[in-house]
DNA sequence: TTAAAACTATGAACGTCATACACAGTACGC
DNA sequence: GCGTACTGTGTATGACGTTCATAGTTTTAA
């Protein structure tokens, strides 16, 4: 009954929990090795290029062998989303908020790294060890604050989302997204040109407005490092009021 | 010259711009038959019951009848990420801050009720005329704050980034996720339980800390309303705090 | 030392799917 | 009415995920 819920079965191979028994021949596979060779497609050709059988080809064993490790292609795609994930920056001592600032923008910068973890869904909630690492230390770097673990958890899940939706921003509007590119936008410029054409000014009157004032308009646009700061910031600052509020 | 960069085609479409010759038979269909056909599925059954033939038959035509309106299935899923949009709340001339609470808190709902929207990655930069005119309502609020137009496009970016990690935790801890379902995990509570036997203390001391101290373990947990405006009020918090630096 | 048992990788086969293409039918413009 | 341009159909194809029976390999037990 406690054995009743478990972790995904992959999950369970991620944290190390591989099979005990060991008979039959040595394996010539691990679910590292295998990621690893996922991930490098990935990385060069977009998650299209991700197939049961370019994999297999690149870590040298047949299309179905790689079933042995995962039980699924779903089950790969987990373990890529976290395996793709790099140790977290290192505390050393920093104040909460120079920490967490670091932290969400090494965040994003993993997810512009690797543009195809945007579209795995699988990123929340963190299962695998990479990713809780990179939570367990946003919740470290809370500690003394005076916060609660609920609070500290909602902190670091807000960070996150904003990490994410930053990440997606830059990739599909600043180049690499093959939608766009067909279409020859390849800049936040272009995007708000492109906008400005179509938009109907009566039913889109804010917007409109926006665009005219070039807010997408220029070299600055919605994906330079200023407005990234800007929006962390944003965050920060809420986050520090609650801190003051809890009277640390 | 200026002609150059244009919208994806698809997209093109979204905005009515269908072709203008009339000649030949009447079409049947147009997207947003398509793409309520689509939609429907995918409520019913998840993206993986999405296919090509799958909408055609829904719609009553063949299979490959689908490519005079789309020109892939990456084009239809670009269109039901746009139209599965219903129309944003009203503003009624509430203060900003009300009414961005009530836009984000709808956000997430729409993604709450159309979970295949968190693993279709076209979501953002808005291109379609729902979405963007989501984000219109959003400017809109913040009009006479004193933000200028960038400030207030990286505030609106900030909130849907918030209500997209919601919906995602919400979603997967909270059930309808089949590969947390395989597993039985279907609260918070157990993805806490879980996550507890695999930590080891001294690797993720923090995190460890937070679940004993049950910070995902209780019917309150992770993913409850009272944690999601907790997070929306931080965000906002911040923006209050920078309209006043502005001094409005 | 040998035989059974447990496990690994393979190759062929299947069903599904996205998509291309040639064709047949239909409405409009002259 | 005739050509033209367009719409939907049917067939075909190639890629892909996945299943299964099989052959090969290492360990355990006799």
């Amino acid at each position: 009954m406690a054995q009743e819920r478990s972790l995904p079965s992959v999950v369970e191979r991620m944290w190390g929990r591989e099979p005990v028994t060991r008979r039959g021949p040595r394996p010539r596979l691990d679910l590292a090795k295998i990621a690893a060779a996922a991930i490098e497609i990935a990385d060069a050709e977009g998650l299209a290029g991700v197939s049961m059988a370019s994999v297999a080809s690149r870590v040298g064993v047949a299309a179905t062998a790689l079933y042995r490790y995962v039980g699924s292609k779903e089950d790969l795609l987990t373990v890529m989303a976290d395996s793709a994930a790099p140790l977290p920056p290192e505390p050393a001592g920093m104040p909460w908020r120079d920490y967490l600032a670091l932290w969400t923008r090494a965040h994003r910068d993993v997810l512009l790294d690797h543009p195809w973890l945007l579209s795995v869904g699988r990123l929340v909630p963190p299962m695998g060890p990479r990713r809780l690492l990179w939570l367990d230390r946003a919740l470290a770097a809370l500690d003394g604050t005076g916060l609660d673990d609920g609070e500290k958890i909602n902190v670091a899940s807000a960070l996150t989302g904003y990490a994410l939706t930053e990440a997606a921003l830059v990739h599909s509007v600043g180049g690499g997204d093959p939608q766009m590119e067909e279409a020859g936008i390849t800049g936040a410029g272009d995007y708000g040109e492109v906008l400005a054409g179509v938009l109907d000014p009566e039913t889109y009157p804010s917007l409109s407005a926006a665009l005219r004032s070039g807010a997408l308009g220029g070299a600055e646009g919605w994906v330079d490092d200023e407005d990234f700061s800007f929006g962390l910031d944003l965050l920060l600052d809420g986050v520090e009021a609650l801190i003051r509020r809890r009277g640390a």
